[in-house]
DNA sequence: CTGGGTGCAAAAAGTTTGCAGCGAC
DNA sequence: GTCGCTGCAAACTTTTTGCACCCAG
């Protein structure tokens, strides 16, 4: 591994900051975490970064392909590690639960829609909504 | 076809007024709507009704089962109707195009998910992110 | 008539922006 | 020392809610 992400950052004219650590390990920690839910934990440890703090970190830190983020159910987006983004998550619409699998479960669909459609599928931005084993009684 | 929607409404104590009326000719037409495209569609046609009451009659007509919504990007969810739902949304990352395919591309997805996780997707909701065929050069 | 539905306005929730001071480099 | 970053507060966008009046059944 050559660089780390501070020196992509700062080779890109960015600062590291305390502020921009804590966030992306809250985002590291948190998994599937909101906007608010990375502020609150970002507080827990050093206090005091400002939710739109948090916003912008996470704009820049998406930017520079650090972390994702998925729209799941109503509210506001979760947002993970790209490098964790390995994987499709599944929403139960019976309990919310949200759960990772394995991308090759996709692996048909983005063969078809390749051949078919021309259309090269972002599997790490891959969401199925459904029921889960428990839910469905 | 033993009940029309109107019907179901009453039959669940529900009333059929005018804008539920005008909002699910709206969702008809517009067919990939978001609640502020849907209202401004139904004051073209009669004018005053409230944006207010469009976010109710949608939660309402989902409740039903009579339209779906995703989360097509950042904005705003789009409306559908539930009968007209029976494909996939591909989304172009690059242009932004919202395109339907046939849920059969996905048969191997849900025969996976079925098989392995005892998950039963619900297809009519599925969205993929991607590149299409004029974006990725 | 009766109770659900609507419009309006205010509030809540989520996100963005302007600006002065601070701190990474 | 410079210039990007942060905190704060205000603005903005999207969605929800309270309430009095209205109308479908």
């Amino acid at each position: 591994m050559a660089g780390t992400w501070q020196e992509e950052l700062r080779a890109k004219g960015y600062r590291v900051t305390p502020q921009r650590q804590l966030v992306l390990e809250a985002v590291t920690s948190l998994e599937h975490g909101t906007p608010e839910e990375i502020c609150t934990a970002v507080q827990r440890t050093a206090q005091g970064v400002n939710i739109s703090t948090v916003y912008r970190t996470l704009e820049l830190l998406e930017e520079l392909s650090l972390v994702k983020h998925a729209h799941l159910g109503h509210g506001p987006p979760t947002y993970h590690l790209a490098v964790e983004a390995e994987h499709v998550h599944l929403v139960c619409r019976g309990c919310g639960a949200v759960s990772d699998v394995t991308p090759t479960v996709a692996d048909g669909l983005v063969e078809a829609l390749r051949g078919e459609y021309g259309f090269e599928t972002d599997v790490h931005h891959l969401t199925v909504y459904g029921v889960c084993e428990n839910c469905h009684g």
